[in-house]
DNA sequence: TCTGGGGTCCTAGGACCC
DNA sequence: TCTGGGGTCCTAGGACCC
């Protein structure tokens, strides 16, 4: 989808079209851009970009928070057009997808017929811009895509796969980074089919296994299975965290331990929705210079109880931080997933029952009056706690 | 002009085991 | 006096993607 953000925001606000718009907060925000319009684009604004440095490069642009469920609701209607093309397809995101059309041919017609197929069909089911790659090769296919915005359609015949890449920009590969790039420029590479020109021990030696990946990518080839996901039914994730940035720096114990509760809540909460328990919980914080650390601790136990997660937080960061030094952001992680909590003796098995009784009350409270309405003692305390935006709608407090 | 939040994957060292 | 080889798990950091 083309600036899907902003296009999606459009539809909400037909005032926007064709302004410079910024999607990601105001202009003043700590932030970052989500989404810029082709409009903004012009001043240098793109994603990724902090917010701040937007509105000194573009400061008539107009400003708005993003609608995660605006676009969860839009990416829901394409998902629903491509469904209707083939069943063999991958979401990669909210707004990009990869559809196998193999054997579609007397349904849709050759490739090039079919992505204009598809191309008007998204158009007229959601008024929103998008382009379509097409080839034999899925890398070739996104490249193809990126090539022909805004709201282009581009075929890339069998056979023209390395042709069409060779002159491209390094950094159009998908891996392919600001740190890769500039790697690969110091040992003279800078096209895409420079690098058919390396032989693959250099590459494995300089960049390991992913300067062999490159090598493939750079002649059209894919490395893998078309829908690996797909097939292994692999869409479960593998950790599940939080992280808040704080609006100003603080040092203010009360403040970071209330945050970190209410960051452990949010991490529980989402293991009891997904049924799974971690083994290890790992704390993340930035200091205002914006050295940041991880540290993490693997438990004898997997857990999905808010409490857990936070003791173990907050001894995590106890431990590690300096003690008076301003935080900028500080994040709860969980991986190491399972079914189960594995053994727990019988007193801590009786516990554990009755605690997760508790929080599950607590989410389903959570569903009814909204985020604020049930909180961790440790979370409570925050009087000091800076308000966190949930981005939920706001709902009565229960009496 | 400072730099979000939620992820995945890779690397590398050290502990530990057989 | 010199200290194997293979494997797994844990931890920390970093690149990259959307």
């Amino acid at each position: 989808m083309d600036a899907f953000f902003v296009s999606v925001e459009e539809l909400y606000d037909p005032s926007l079209k064709g302004k410079p718009v910024v999607v990601g907060g105001k202009g003043h925000e700590r932030g970052v851009v989500s989404a810029a319009s082709y409009a903004a684009r012009k001043f240098g604004v793109h994603s990724a970009m902090p917010l701040r440095t937007a509105a000194a490069l573009c400061p008539q642009a107009i400003f708005v928070d993003g609608h995660r469920d605006r676009y969860e609701l839009y990416s829901g209607k394409v998902r629903g057009v491509i469904e209707s093309f083939t069943p063999r397809f991958e979401m990669a995101s909210i707004d990009e997808a990869y559809l196998d059309m193999t054997g579609t041919e007397r349904l849709h017609g050759p490739s090039l017929q079919a992505a204009h197929k598809l191309h008007e069909a998204i158009r007229a089911a959601t008024g929103l811009n998008n382009s379509i790659g097409a080839s034999s090769a899925r890398l070739v296919s996104k490249v193809a895509s990126d090539q022909a915005k805004p709201n282009g359609v581009l075929w890339i015949p069998p056979g023209a796969e390395a042709a069409f890449l060779a002159p491209l920009d390094i950094r159009k590969i998908p891996g392919v980074g600001k740190v890769a790039e500039k790697n690969l420029q110091d040992i003279g590479i800078y096209k895409v089919g420079d690098l058919t020109l390396l032989d693959d021990r250099l590459l494995m030696e300089r960049f390991g296994k992913m300067g062999l990946a490159l090598a493939g990518k750079a002649k059209g080839f894919d490395s893998g299975s078309w829908f690996e996901k797909e097939m292994s039914n692999d869409d479960d994730p593998k950790s599940i965290s939080h992280e808040h940035t704080f609006t100003e720096d603080t040092a203010e114990r009360a403040v970071l331990e209330s945050t970190l509760a209410h960051m452990s809540e949010k991490v529980g909460r989402r293991l009891r929705e997904h049924g799974f328990h971690a083994r290890t919980v790992q704390i993340k914080f930035r200091y205002s210079d914006f050295t940041t650390f991880t540290r993490a601790q693997s438990l004898d136990h997997a857990t999905q109880l808010d409490t857990e997660i936070f003791q173990t937080a907050r001894e995590l960061f106890d431990r590690n931080w300096d003690k008076g030094r301003p935080i900028r952001l500080i994040g709860v992680h969980t991986a190491g997933f399972s079914e189960t909590e594995g053994q727990l003796d019988l007193l801590d098995g009786d516990k554990n029952e009755k605690l997760k009784r508790v929080f599950t009350a607590a989410d389903s409270l959570r569903d009814k009056f909204g985020e604020g309405s049930v909180n961790l003692a440790g979370a409570l305390r925050g009087r000091f706690r800076e308000r966190i935006h949930d981005g939920l709608p706001k709902k009565p407090e229960p009496s």
